[in-house]
DNA sequence: TCCACGGGCGCG
DNA sequence: AAAGCGCGCCCGTGGA
């Protein structure tokens, strides 16, 4: 049965013709009261949630009904009821939804702060991971797991509507096979044994969803300091560059008799370059455009990538200014003032969209995308200075050391790996004395005849890229050696630490043989490969080859991911129960960064250092765990 | 004018 | 046959 509760007037339409009725027409809506819906689940442990909104910010948008239920009976409250009266009844029960995220927001807004979730789109998510092809919606669900047809026809018309009979239904109906869904999503996660890790999407669920509701701290005014600066070096690069192509079309060409001969031979019909003018029409952000240019200049290139720029960058002065431009104009086009139209003008913060669950269980951030904020390079610490802390509070926070490194070492047990962590010594020094055969003492130096290698950077992109199912080819590429050579350097490399090589094949033959792969205990996350079986029956060496490199990855990435969750989840837990002054704001992978009140700084990083290295200590059992969290005005490393 | 695609590059 | 994993964003390109 479905019941409506209000305090007002339903609105009826007949036809395109609107009128307000006290009762609907249809005999299975039945009006009710709070103080029922309250008493129908005073001893139920589990209540199906859904909000029908206005938008999708909380801060301008509102819940227009909240739909509270189960299978036999669902109660759809409309905004004349003060949403307040069911605080305790939401933070006391499980909460059941789908895509509990974008409601918990909205909940937030109302001082509503559930607790215990369980989220039937992450459920399944965890059992689909690496699925392309997959429904994650409430409608896929329904057909899957309830083999019921759920009308989502209706979505976006409700606020012109109204509550109409309809549209109760609807909103019923979306609460009302959450609980079957659930019964029988976890007949497959038992099966598969997915409980821990869906136990601990459901319980970070509320980090991210209290991080997208609380928001970033952004000062719009540093960020335009940066951003005039990078516009100007943009426009003087090219310039530059015009001016290089001006003489190059009157002295360096002599084989083409004038700039416009040449232009007519690269582009029919428009010329890119007016002597008269000093106005050349090369697009500089076109690879197409610049690749033509230098490979009719007379360079061999195969892209006009930074690493093929960079290995030319002796033959002519025109690389060092492509390879400047196209670092400027990176910059002033992903973090330029484009940027400042993502800040909420309510709140004045930044609140990016997360997306928990990618195929290796890490997350995605957009609209902005805070995890790919310069971090390299002089201007990246004027461009997160942005990032401020507000008067009176301290941005807290910090990163795991050499985390994906310390997880080969756990998973891999190879005697020499663990031995550097445990004795606090340099993993790659270490390596790359053995794999070179040179004392540790001369890791820092360069290769013979190769100034631009340095032993210990080269072991650094060995340990780093095997990791990731490097091949000698691409080793030879990066050093530019021969094959040969790289065969040699890698043999070495993994007859000096055989467990990790062991690990890692034992993880590549896992994936192509059975297409999937899953992280150890105690998370036991799963990625499926989707393309598998068709590539296994055709013995598809390139797809399976694919399949192979992520699968020795996966494990790494993943632990990294499930570790910081954790750490999270902790992080917030003390955060409640003690009634800090602090917020969880951002997460890069292996960083957590907190917004702290300043006076609570000190004690506040002090504990969140101890939680990061607990939690990861939870899964790295053989080696010690460092995190380095410091205090700071801004978004600094 | 809109859209899909891919090169290129920001982060880890 | 191709050979380092995981993302999102910007822009140019080419077809509708």
């Amino acid at each position: 049965m479905i019941y409506f509760i209000s305090n007002q007037q339903r609105t009826q339409y007949i036809g395109d013709v609107k009128f307000e009725v006290k009762e609907g027409k249809n005999d299975y809506i039945k009006t009710s009261t709070i103080e029922e819906c309250l008493e129908y689940f005073k001893d139920t442990e589990e209540i199906g949630v859904d909000t029908e909104t206005t938008g999708f910010d909380p801060y301008r948008d509102r819940i227009l009904s909240l739909q509270l239920g189960d299978f036999n009976n669902q109660f759809v409250i409309d905004s004349s009821i003060d949403f307040t009266i069911f605080k305790e009844l939401l933070e006391t029960r499980v909460i059941l939804g789908q895509n509990l995220k974008f409601d918990l927001r909205f909940l937030y807004k109302l001082g509503i702060h559930p607790k215990k979730l369980y989220d039937t789109f992450l459920a399944e998510c965890v059992l689909t991971t690496g699925f392309t092809e997959r429904g994650l919606g409430l409608k896929d669900l329904g057909l899957k797991y309830c083999n019921v047809e759920l009308d989502k026809s209706i979505r976006g018309v409700i606020h012109k509507e109204g509550l109409t009979d309809r549209v109760i239904k609807y909103g019923a109906d979306d609460v009302k096979y959450l609980s079957t869904i659930k019964e029988k999503q976890l007949l497959e996660i038992n099966k598969w044994g997915l409980q821990n890790i869906l136990d601990l999407e459901n319980e970070v669920l509320k980090v991210f969803s209290l991080m997208e509701y609380n928001g970033i701290p952004f000062n719009p005014t540093k960020w335009i300091e940066v951003s005039e600066q990078v516009e100007k070096n943009t426009k003087e690069l090219e310039d530059k560059l015009d001016t290089l192509i001006y003489q190059l079309g009157t002295k360096d060409l002599p084989n083409i008799n004038s700039i416009t001969k040449y232009c007519n031979i690269w582009k029919q019909g428009s010329l890119f370059f007016d002597i008269k003018e000093r106005d050349c029409n090369i697009n500089w952000a076109s690879p197409a455009q610049k690749l033509k240019l230098l490979r009719d200049l007379g360079f061999k290139l195969e892209s006009v990538g930074d690493k093929d720029l960079q290995r030319n960058k002796s033959k002519h002065p025109i690389f060092n200014l492509l390879i400047e431009y196209s670092k400027q104009n990176k910059l002033a086009t992903s973090f330029g003032k484009d940027f400042l139209k993502f800040i909420n003008p309510v709140t004045k913060r930044l609140h990016p969209n997360y997306w928990q669950i990618l195929s290796t269980g890490r997350i995605s951030v957009s609209e902005p995308n805070i995890n790919q904020i310069p971090a390299h390079g002089e201007l990246a610490t004027k461009i997160r200075s942005a990032f401020e802390a507000p008067e009176g509070y301290k941005i807290v926070g910090g990163d795991y050391s050499g985390f994906e490194l310390r997880i080969i070492a756990e998973f891999s047990q190879d005697p020499l790996w663990l031995q550097a962590f445990r004795e606090g010594g340099d993993l790659h020094s270490i390596l790359c004395s053995k794999t070179f055969d040179i004392p540790i003492e001369d890791v820092k130096k360069s290769f013979p005849g190769k100034p631009e290698f340095k032993y210990r950077d080269v072991q650094k992109t060995i340990n780093f890229g095997l990791a990731y199912g490097m091949s000698e080819f691409k080793l030879a590429d990066t050093m530019q050696i021969s094959v040969e050579e790289a065969k040699g350097i890698i043999a070495k490399f993994f007859s000096v630490v055989p467990k990790v090589k062991q690990f890692l094949d034992m993880l590549g033959y896992s994936g192509r043989t059975r297409g999937y792969i899953r992280t150890p205990e105690p998370f036991r996350r799963i990625r499926w490969y989707q393309n598998w079986e068709k590539a296994y029956k055709e013995s598809d060496s390139k797809v399976l080859g694919e399949i192979e490199r992520a699968s020795k990855n996966m494990p790494i990435q993943s632990t990294n991911a499930n570790v910081i969750k954790l750490a999270m989840i902790r992080v917030q837990d003390v955060i409640d129960k003690n009634n800090y002054p602090v917020q969880i704001i951002m997460q890069v992978y292996d960083e957590l960064q907190t917004l702290c009140k300043e006076e609570f700084a000190e004690e506040w990083k002090t504990i969140l250092e101890r939680i990061m290295i607990e939690s990861a200590q939870e899964v790295i059992k053989s080696i010690p765990v460092v995190a380095d969290c410091k205090i700071s005005d801004c978004w600094s490393k």
